[in-house]
DNA sequence: CCATGCAGTTAACAACTGTTCTCTGGAATT
DNA sequence: AATTCCAGAGAACAGTTGTTAACTGCATGG
């Protein structure tokens, strides 16, 4: 049970999160990189200075998103692969999955895919290693499949870290057609279904 | 046969293409919408206000820059995959075709890396659209191969897809392992194989 | 050989940046 | 009730930014 927290700490994880959700508002058209300090605490209302009694840098605060966008992902992942049903009906229940997260969260999702591969190294880093925790989850689940009898467990954790980038990747591709018609949202569904399905072919037919 | 340039644009043309190597080395270690159109042009040693006679904005040079690393990129992969050869010799031939790329112009892959997904738009849209163009080339060497018949245009743009999707992954695999041992690359050169033989694998199993 | 064109320079502009130091008011502790 | 603590405010710092204007010198075309 978590003790209840004064007004005090109460008021500063307040502002605190004040700061992460100006940051990742501001973030919709620049990179981390080019994220000033001022230009935060400006948006949020208060003096540049009250920045500092939460992080020590923009890039911190990058570290500190990139545990808000991917941290509470986990459970959502396993529950994906370990769903029973056919291969068929688990691609097109993942695939929903992450049309709807994109459309629930599309600021933490860009944030992901921009920064992945962005200018400020402990981001990378850490988003790197969020990555590998979910390939290996995913290969832990994988395991778990029948179809999955004979797979050494470095070929699994390569299929994992496939599904893991092509889920990304499909996210990143429902991402850029938000703002477009629903006919072409449809479109990138079912591209990255099919791009799936082929990737789970290769699944069956891997070993002999 | 191209004219002869005067002293004069020749001398023009060694100051941009100083421009655009300057802020191609300035990228290493942040993303371009935080890259100063001052802190360029000190780096090549010229006036500010010189970098308006090449460019208009940072934006604008950066999908000059997008024009330099991909635009001569085409005939090297419509050549790897039209090679001759079984599936395994091509994954093997495109993996190491890779790994030297990314060891010649490591620059130019950090910088696609990095911008595909950045913060501006019109960088991000010239990367797309030359994307979409390697993929239309790759689905039309795919068709001339034995493999592809029966196959519609649609599933093999899509295939071409995933194919030029995984070989940015891979590139980006081997950027982040070219400061490591060799044995991480050959580590990375492994993985990034079997994951292509594994989509050659469902592509030879989709139909039926 | 002279007039035009134009790549690059110089100087100045208001606006912005990260960081330090000092201060304040109210919650937390004793 | 008295004291400590600390999130946030305020002011000032030197340094940076993009953009404008008017300039200089040299290659070019007539």
């Amino acid at each position: 049970m978590s003790h209840t927290l004064g007004i005090r700490q109460a008021q500063k994880q307040k502002t605190r999160q004040a700061l992460l959700d100006s940051a990742l508002g501001l973030l919709e058209h620049q990179s981390l990189s080019s994220l000033g300090l001022r230009e935060v605490t400006r948006a949020v209302g208060v003096a540049p200075t009250a920045f500092y009694r939460h992080f020590r840098s923009t890039a911190d605060l990058g570290v500190a998103l990139v545990e808000e966008a991917l941290g509470s992902l986990h459970p959502m992942i396993e529950d994906t692969v370990s769903t029973a049903g056919d291969s068929d009906e688990r691609i097109a229940r993942a695939v929903e999955l992450i049309a709807h997260h994109v459309g629930a969260h599309p600021a933490h999702v860009r944030f992901i895919a921009r920064e992945r591969h962005g200018g400020v190294q402990p981001v990378r880093d850490a988003i790197r290693e969020q990555l590998a925790r979910f390939a290996e989850e995913v290969a832990h689940a994988l395991a778990e499949h029948p179809e999955s009898a004979g797979w050494s467990d470095d070929d699994l954790l390569m299929l994992a870290g496939l599904y893991v980038d092509h889920m990304l990747m499909a996210a990143s591709a429902f991402l850029e057609a938000l703002d477009g018609s629903e006919a072409e949202r449809e479109r990138v569904a079912r591209t990255a279904s099919r791009q799936m399905r082929l990737i789970s072919i290769g699944r069956r037919h891997w070993l002999g």
